[in-house]
DNA sequence: TAGATTGTTAATCGATTAACAATC
DNA sequence: TAGATTGTTAATCGATTAACAATC
């Protein structure tokens, strides 16, 4: 079977995002060169992305069809059959991450949020429930939950994925500043600002060496 | 002059985040397999790592001194002098980041931020002025701001991306859902949620497979 | 047709891992 | 000393790029 590395995954909502705004204009075909010149990426990496995962081949002289790459993209990624998940820590950026309307669209659905505050648990965010952490084991059981967003602060992250692990969760999405510590049957996926914002400054300083050092 | 992958670089904050931690529990020294095993990185790799960045060299039989690797890790950060940096884009996502309060410690000041809701502008948040729009190109000029968090919507991120470029800036740490288009000596790190979830919930698929399938 | 773009096959490049002598 | 861990050098692995015949 196929394998992808998470580079190449990445890339496919990258893909799909410009070929819906492609769509919305009314272009129905396009080309990798022309990908290539919009995304920063080489047009061989391109073809190679998409002939991984489109059923449909290009045409020469073309490029390939932008309605049926969209539907195989989504296919792939399965947006077409959101997951159901739960977000846990609902303050500043789990607050923020209920209020994205988005994620609906790219095949996650949010259920709900746990907060250990009293004040917020009861409330509602952004139409979603707040329930206190002492329900969450329960819920997750009960609707067979396998998905949670963990946005707790650090200093309680890796306690609450033991809850989530012990409750049968089977993916977090972690945005919280640690590494953690999980079975290796349950996939951790870690968005990490300070990461991020590493490269970001390493990047820029390079270039600043380049052009004026 | 050594190069560093994305990958690499981001490995380094994670890091620096155990050895701060090893240190307040006390430890003073600690082996690579230790911090494999804490890690789930191969303990070549961080010796690889470490060597890269590090003046002393670690000790056999031992490992490395926590102290002096915290030292060499904040140095090569960029930890010891932070950069000065703005956000556009106040609503929630922004706001969040604004809230949060560890940047300073990542080595980035978010000095001010600004939004095109004449609601918040005037306003602070955590503490931070936010500006109107219209004054955001010389705000970025007169004080020299090298660093922005773009935090706005999508549709209006190219835009906003143009001004900052055109004001000077040389360095987007871009929130925004969508591939923005600089000159190539201006540095952009996307943090793409929808990527960071394709890849979390394809490899959950792969687990599946693999255990019940 | 001519020529742009495709998919495929081979080459390159770089990151990670393996092997191992050096060391305390 | 013995043995765990180090840093270095070589091998592997995988992703990306290059080359090119096939195609419309």
């Amino acid at each position: 079977m196929k394998t992808f590395s998470d580079n190449q995954l990445g890339r496919y909502p990258v893909y799909l995002r410009l070929f819906k705004e492609l769509l919305e204009e009314g272009t129905l075909v396009v080309s990798s060169p022309y990908l290539a010149a919009k995304l920063g990426y080489s047009e061989e990496l391109i073809r190679k992305d998409l002939q991984a995962v489109c059923r449909e081949s290009g045409r020469p002289r073309k490029g390939r069809s932008v309605i049926d790459t969209i539907a195989d993209l989504e296919q792939f990624l399965g947006y077409s059959k959101p997951e159901t998940a739960i977000l846990v820590g609902a303050g500043n950026l789990g607050g923020a991450l209920l209020r994205f309307p988005g994620f609906a669209q790219h095949g996650l659905n949010i259920d709900a949020a746990f907060d250990a505050s009293y004040a917020l648990s009861g409330k509602q965010i952004a139409g979603k429930n707040v329930y206190s952490m002492a329900v969450l084991p329960g819920y997750i059981k009960e609707r067979g939950i396998k998905i949670a967003v963990l946005t707790v602060p650090g200093d309680a992250a890796q306690e609450v994925a033991d809850t989530l692990v012990k409750a049968g969760i089977e993916a977090i999405w972690n945005f919280a500043p640690l590494t953690l510590d999980v079975p290796s049957d349950v996939t951790v996926e870690n968005i990490d600002l300070a990461s991020s914002l590493a490269v970001l400054c390493h990047r820029m300083q390079e270039k600043r060496g380049k052009n004026h050092g």
